[in-house]
DNA sequence: TGGGGTTAT
DNA sequence: ATAACCC
C-alpha cells in the first residue's frame, strides 16, 4: 500500500480571534438575526477537482503492470492522454499516434475508444463527492466543482466555539500570499484547503485515483488555480491574488467560458490578452458580440462569475459515435448504426429511465473545415416503443434502426453520391418511469441486478430515489 | 484531433 | 436544429 502522496506543505500559524475589532462576539442589538446577516456577506467557497490524466489512470488500475511504464490512450490515430511517465518523454495530450510512436518507441498505448470504464470511474468520483455535499456539477469525466460554503460555515462555528484558536492551510498558496487569520474569508479559504484535502485523501483511498484541486469564492478562480501546481497537488487562491492569476492567462482563450469562435472575434477588435479585454469599452463589446456574453466574458475577464454550482445529477442524454475515414452507402450506414445501439440500449436499460427523443448526427467529409460540418435530425420516440425500453433491448433494436435510417434519409439523399466520416446516435429527454411501473416485479428485479453489477453505493442510490418525485 | 457531454438561441 | 461552450 502506498501513503497517500504527500502534499507540499506551505502551513501558515496565526491566532483564530473569534471576532474582530477585539470585542468578544455578537453585538447586532436590533431584533435581526445576527447570522443571517453574517451568512449573507459571507464568500462562497467553492473546490474544483480535477483528477491527473484520468483515463491514462483507470487504464493503470486496470492493469497495473503499466503502472511504471509510458502509457498512452489511443482512439483511432490520437494519443488523447497519456500518464506522466510519458510526459516526461515529451508525449502531449493529442498527439498523433505517429509523431508519439517516433519521440519515444517503448511508448504503450491502450486503446481508449470504449468510454466506458471511464465513465463508470467518473461517476463514482461525482458520487464520492456526493457524500460530502449535495452541490457537486461534473465538467467532463474528469472535473467537478463542489460548492463547499455550508460545510465551511459549519466548521467556522465549530472552530470559534469550542475555542480552537489555530488553522492551518493543506497545500499551496497561490503566490504564496500571506495568510491573515484576521481576515474571515482567508479563514475560509483556509477551511477549504483542508476540506480540499479531505476530498482527495477519500478519492485516493477508495477509488486509487490521484487528482488536484483548487480552492477559491468561485467556480472561475477554483478552475484556474487548480491547475497551477500539477500532478496531485492542491492551491488556495486569495482574493488579494486574483488579478495576478487571472492576468496571468497569456491568451485570452484560457478563460474558461471564452472559446474558439469567441475569441476569433474577439481578435478582430485587437483584444489579445486579458488587459485588453478588461479595458474594452462595454458599449463596443456589447455591440460586437451581443450583451449577453459582452458583460459575461467581461466580467469573466476581471475573474468575477456569479454562476452556481449547479448539481448534475443523472445524464441528460446518453450517445455513442464512431468516426471513420468512409462510409458512403446506405447499408454501410446501417452498419455503423447496428454497431452503435446495443451498447447505447443496454446502457438506457441500466439507468432504468425512458428516452423520449432520438437524435442522429452525422459529419459529412470536406477538405478544408474539416472537423466543424455536423448536421443532425432528430424525432420524438413513437410511444410503444418508449415502452419497450424498460424490456429487452433486443425488442428495441430493430425498429429503432428503422427510425434512424429515415432521419438519416432526411439528411442524405441516397441517390447521389455520400462521403461520411461520422455517425452519432443520442437518446435524451429521459423521463423516469410512470410510478404505476414501479410496484411490478420487473422493477424490483432489475433494480437488484443493478446494485449488485454496478456496485453502486448508497449515493447514487438516493440520487436515483430523490428524483423520482420530480 | 476523439468520444463524449451541457446550455443558449 | 444549430451553435456555442466544456473536457
Amino acid at each position: 500500500m502506498e501513503p497517500f502522496p504527500p502534499p507540499t506543505e506551505e502551513d501558515e500559524e496565526d491566532w483564530l480571534r473569534p471576532q474582530p475589532g477585539g470585542g468578544a462576539a455578537p453585538p447586532a442589538p436590533s431584533g435581526h438575526s445576527k447570522s443571517v446577516s453574517a451568512r449573507s456577506t459571507a464568500c462562497r467557497v467553492i473546490v474544483h477537482v480535477d483528477l491527473d490524466c484520468f483515463y491514462a489512470q483507470v487504464e493503470m488500475i486496470r492493469n497495473p503492470e503499466l503502472r511504471d511504464k509510458p502509457l498512452g490512450v489511443q482512439q483511432k490515430y490520437i494519443v488523447v492522454t497519456c500518464n506522466y511517465e510519458a510526459r516526461k518523454l515529451g508525449i502531449k495530450k493529442m498527439m498523433s499516434v505517429k509523431d508519439a510512436k517516433e519521440k519515444c518507441p517503448q511508448l504503450i498505448l491502450v486503446n481508449g475508444e470504449d468510454l466506458t470504464p471511464y465513465r463508470e470511474m467518473s461517476y463514482k468520483v461525482t458520487e464520492l463527492l456526493g457524500e460530502f455535499c449535495p452541490l457537486v456539477e461534473r465538467l467532463g469525466f474528469d472535473e467537478n466543482f463542489v460548492d463547499i460554503t455550508e460545510i465551511v460555515e459549519k466548521r467556522l462555528n465549530q472552530l470559534q466555539q469550542s475555542g480552537c484558536s489555530r488553522v492551518c492551510v493543506s497545500g499551496h498558496v497561490y503566490n504564496h500570499q500571506a495568510i491573515n487569520l484576521l481576515d474571515t474569508t482567508h479563514v475560509r479559504l483556509v477551511i477549504g484547503s483542508q476540506i480540499a484535502e479531505e476530498f482527495r485523501e477519500a478519492i485516493y483511498a477508495r477509488l486509487g485515483l490521484t487528482g488536484c484541486a483548487g480552492v477559491a469564492s468561485n467556480k472561475l478562480l477554483s478552475k484556474l488555480v487548480s491547475g497551477t501546481f500539477k500532478p496531485n497537488q492542491q492551491t488556495i487562491l486569495l482574493p488579494e491574488s486574483c488579478q495576478d492569476l487571472i492576468r496571468s492567462l497569456d491568451h485570452i482563450q484560457k478563460v474558461p467560458g471564452i472559446g474558439y469562435k469567441t475569441t476569433k472575434r474577439l481578435e478582430t477588435l485587437g483584444v489579445r490578452n486579458v488587459c485588453d479585454l478588461q479595458a474594452f469599452p462595454s458599449a463596443v463589446l456589447e455591440k460586437e458580440l451581443g450583451v449577453s456574453i459582452a458583460q459575461r466574458i467581461q466580467k469573466l475577464s476581471y475573474g468575477e462569475d456569479d454562476s452556481p454550482v449547479t448539481p448534475s445529477g443523472l445524464p441528460q442524454s446518453f450517445s455513442d459515435e464512431d468516426s471513420f475515414k468512409k462510409c458512403s452507402s446506405e447499408v454501410e450506414v446501417k452498419e455503423k448504426i447496428e454497431e452503435l445501439l446495443p451498447n447505447l440500449l443496454d446502457r438506457i436499460y441500466k439507468d432504468g429511465r425512458q428516452p423520449h427523443t432520438v437524435r442522429l448526427t452525422i459529419r459529412q467529409f470536406s477538405s478544408t473545415d474539416k472537423w466543424f460540418n455536423r448536421e443532425s435530425r432528430q424525432c420524438p420516440i413513437p410511444p410503444h416503443l418508449i415502452q419497450k425500453f424498460g424490456k429487452e433491448s433486443s425488442s428495441v433494436l430493430s425498429p429503432m434502426v428503422d427510425i434512424l435510417m429515415k432521419l438519416f434519409r432526411k439528411m442524405i439523399d441516397v441517390d447521389q453520391p455520400f462521403h461520411l466520416t461520422l455517425l452519432s446516435v443520442c437518446f435524451s429527454n429521459l423521463k423516469d418511469l410512470p410510478s404505476s411501473k414501479k410496484g411490478s416485479i420487473g422493477f424490483y428485479l432489475k433494480q437488484e441486478v443493478e446494485g449488485v453489477s454496478q456496485g453502486e453505493g448508497s449515493a447514487s442510490w438516493n440520487q436515483n430515489c430523490n428524483r423520482t418525485g420530480t
